[in-house]
DNA sequence: CGTACTTTTGACTTAGTTCAACTCTAGTGG
DNA sequence: CCACTAGAGTTGAACTAAGTCAAAAGTACG
């Protein structure tokens, strides 16, 4: 069996067997059980351990004075929390769980040794790395493009994040969500998103029901969103376009 | 002398004196200088070095299909461009100089040797941590914000990030920035932008002219951003209002 | 002093929000 | 198996924040 994380981490480029090997060791630690709508990590707690999210949908979100919240991550299975969370004093932000989700911790000594393999820290860099290109895309997104466009470019990067982890079956992967909490990942009105999100499902680019995607016409998709993948940092997908990207991406289910 | 990184880094903790060597020593790498306009990267770029903003304000903006810009990040004098760019393959946004300014160009063995040592490691990261979460405070700033809250929230930060490297004068300091730069930081338009300034102005909160900007009532400013400044992770300040925050931060003035 | 940028202003349009009601669905317990 | 409930999704109408367009007024500079 091949960990959602390795998958990812392969995704930045081959690893060696060694490699691998310590990365399935990992899902050996303490593990803990979290119910959706469950937070994980409390805004002001001092995490102390890293996080891996083995199976399920975490968020990381931030909630204003007046109770506004917004969505700014997802963690997906098989990405880390935070690499570098042990240094710090206390969370900004808090993490939820959006499914039922399974979470291993992960002792700052096991990431130590972790970031003494060379390949395995180069990937593990990355990560840190594509996580921030990815809230700058956000930035970007949410400071530019009408809300159409916006969730477009929101699907297209749950799309091609799920892919990545072989998660895609024909254009559809679960993504326990609900309406709300997609208008809190674009900051639009809960009304506003049902309404685009339906425009959207007429034009026959996306239909997103009961927790689940479908990628009806991803070049379309593509197209209103303005979508490039770079940010993303795929290392068969640099330059080309999502959909091209897409057919080069593994399809593999996960077994 | 003290470099702005070393005050900035002071920020997070204390560093031995040797470390505060290096840090200084920092300066005497391979300088370039920029022209306000100008890039200092370009998405597409393979970095291979990291670069630190000596003298002189810089931004990280992204460019959408359509000419739309978002600017995602300021580098403000000090700052390093990225710590671990050297692994990157292909910039994903770009980087530009928004004054006239001087940027080194540090080898990646030097920032090797810089992460041997413990404490300086680990200001290193925390740089990279609060550079994080500085970017999920814009998304939520950006996703929940109206337009005033949202650049008084703009000018908090600003206000605060200068103050830490002893650029703040009598509550003023200069941010060698024009009104569509701001509002392409906050996604909004210039007109619009222009409007919510002048509201501010005439509630005595900012006034914002010729690239510089003071702050003339800090805690209204604070209280119509609903500021909390956890997120940059100073030492003396957590869990202190702004207010009370910048009363103990430095007030030196640059030597 | 003329050119080029930047800021300011007003009038108008549009995208997005809020409120409120209604529907649909899945789950629970009688 | 049905009725009841709670949560999620859908819809319409009224309102407001923000965008666009266009022109004027500052300001900076050679």
């Amino acid at each position: 069996m091949t960990s959602a994380l390795a998958r990812r981490l392969e995704a930045f480029g081959a690893l060696p067997e060694a490699d691998l090997a310590v990365l399935n060791e990992l899902s050996t630690h303490r593990r803990r059980k979290f119910e959706a709508g469950e937070d994980v990590v409390k805004e002001g707690d001092n995490p102390g351990e890293v996080q891996l999210v083995i199976e399920g949908f975490a968020c990381r979100y931030k909630m204003l004075k007046d109770g506004r919240q917004q969505i700014v991550a997802y963690l997906l299975p098989g990405e880390f929390c935070d690499l570098h969370v042990f240094i710090l004093e206390a969370m900004d932000h808090s993490i939820s769980a959006i499914s039922d989700c399974s979470i291993v911790n992960i002792p700052r000594e096991t990431v130590l040794e972790m970031l003494e393999r060379p390949a395995l820290a180069r990937a593990l860099l990355m990560t840190t790395l594509v996580d921030e290109a990815t809230l700058r895309e956000w930035i970007t997104n949410l400071g530019q493009r009408p809300a159409r466009n916006r969730l477009a470019h929101f699907f297209c990067e749950m799309y091609l994040r799920m892919k990545v982890i072989g998660r895609v079956v024909d254009g559809t992967f679960d993504f326990p969500v609900n309406q709300a909490q997609v208008a809190a990942s674009v900051g639009l009105s809960l009304v506003h998103t049902n309404k685009s999100l339906r425009v959207l499902k007429d034009k026959g680019a996306v239909r997103f029901r009961n927790g689940r995607i479908t990628i009806s016409d991803i070049a379309l998709l593509e197209k209103i969103a303005g979508f490039k993948s770079n940010y993303l940092h795929l290392q068969n997908t640099a330059g080309k376009s999502l959909s091209s990207a897409l057919e080069k991406a593994p399809t593999l289910v996960e077994g």
